[in-house]
DNA sequence: CGCTCGGTTGATGCACATCAAAGGCTGTGG
DNA sequence: CCACAGCCTTTGATGTGCATCAACCGAGCG
């Protein structure tokens, strides 16, 4: 307890609690804990049976699937403010349909099933954000699938814009997660090789620039160029 | 209004409605009209301002979104019970992401954004079951971005075991919609061609039988091998 | 009767997977 | 402190699934 009632400072931040007070944050996380992550922990396994919900605190967290051919297929990169597992209450018996491991350390606040039921069905508020945000999850999903023809650079194109469009302004264009080019790879269903080899030929053209897996996008509207028709 | 009222005994017999009675289900679908669409009529058209939202009533209609070489990628099939533009409530001007078009004769049920925010908001059943679909709609999507490496016959498969999942036991395994070869390579990103050469390879070996659009899987068993690892 | 629409088949080519090999970097244990 | 294993990145050579292009057929339809 003592754990979430320090955190909720930083909880309160998140466009998802915002105009809440502690009082009600107290509530609405009733039952909860924090879970810490390091680099590679899993925090849940696709097929497990889920009693709990919640939100990314800090750090990232990688959803993923098993493909036949038996790769995990990565579906989703969540940041801090993310709901993950927000479709479970709705149903009786739900298992996790996806696996989510920690990219870096990370802070994850579960909240059980519960306590969803109890304190946030009354906030139409907090209903409209979950719908918001799994809705910009949809959409993301379906844009990428628009783009299953187009040629790979597109497609990468396309998911690096999308995460440094979460940020700020301000924030120089740095993808705000550590993204391997497997994890590309993984989440665009090809091959790391050529990931690589596309980034690579946009590092020379001064297009990104990376170091220690910080991608930094450096002419983004050169990126756009290549999933959004120009004519 | 005496449109709504006729129907209701219609609606009352979908999942999403089941147990109101006539007057909450006047109150649910408050505002609302029944749409009458046509073979090939666009129900909406992505980005137009979205005030409303809806449920299929019978028939079906294809989500489709526009690719950057200009072609349709086919999104999502919806039929009878599907919740359309769910997520347009929780966004201050939203705008359809997708565009709606009927496959064959189709209706639709249109509600006004204000009757969700007045109504729907009061039932948390029916949240539920809002999410329900949705959560059903996203594993969709999540599934099939998880075959992305997967040949293209896997996808095939799976478009068509989904299909015919959500009909009853006794439906003999038609696919619920008139589905042309065209609309499966739309939806799954590939070309008419190439479905066809997979399909016309399973009709020879008796998997599948087709007769004036209408698909009939003969051997589920088979395709789910084709998506499913069996080691 | 020309039209569009759905289905089908074959020939050709390309984008990308796969395979192979190697170097840097980090942590770990003898 | 060094050796070794794992992970990430990179580059080149080779192969292939599927797109593309082109042509044709039958059916419905104004």
């Amino acid at each position: 307890m003592t754990a979430i009632e320090a955190a909720i400072p930083e909880l309160k931040a998140l466009p998802l609690f915002k105009d809440y007070s502690s009082e009600q944050m107290l509530r609405i996380t009733q039952g909860g804990s924090i879970q810490f992550s390091n680099h590679r922990d899993l925090l849940f396994s696709q097929g497990n049976p889920a009693d709990y919900f919640g939100i990314v605190i800090s750090g990232a967290y990688k959803l993923s699937k098993i493909s036949p051919i038996g790769e995990d297929v990565i579906v989703h990169f969540s940041t801090p403010g993310d709901v993950l597992a927000a479709f479970i209450m709705a149903m009786p018996n739900p298992r996790f349909p996806i696996s989510a491991k920690a990219m870096g350390p990370s802070r994850f606040l579960k909240i059980p099933k519960t306590t969803y039921i109890e304190a946030w069905l009354k906030h139409p508020e907090l209903i409209f954000k979950i719908q918001n945000l799994l809705s910009t999850r949809m959409n993301l999903l379906q844009d990428q699938k628009a783009l299953t023809k187009a040629p790979l650079s597109a497609k990468v194109a396309l998911l690096l814009v999308k995460l440094i469009e979460k940020q700020p302004e301000d924030s120089a264009n740095i993808v705000p997660i550590p993204l391997t080019r497997k994890e590309i790879a993984e989440s665009l269903g090809a091959s790391v090789e050529s990931v690589i080899r596309i980034m690579s030929e946009w590092s020379k053209s001064g297009l990104v620039s990376t170091n220690d897996q910080q991608i930094q996008v450096l002419r983004a509207d050169k990126l756009v160029e290549l999933f959004c028709p120009i004519e």
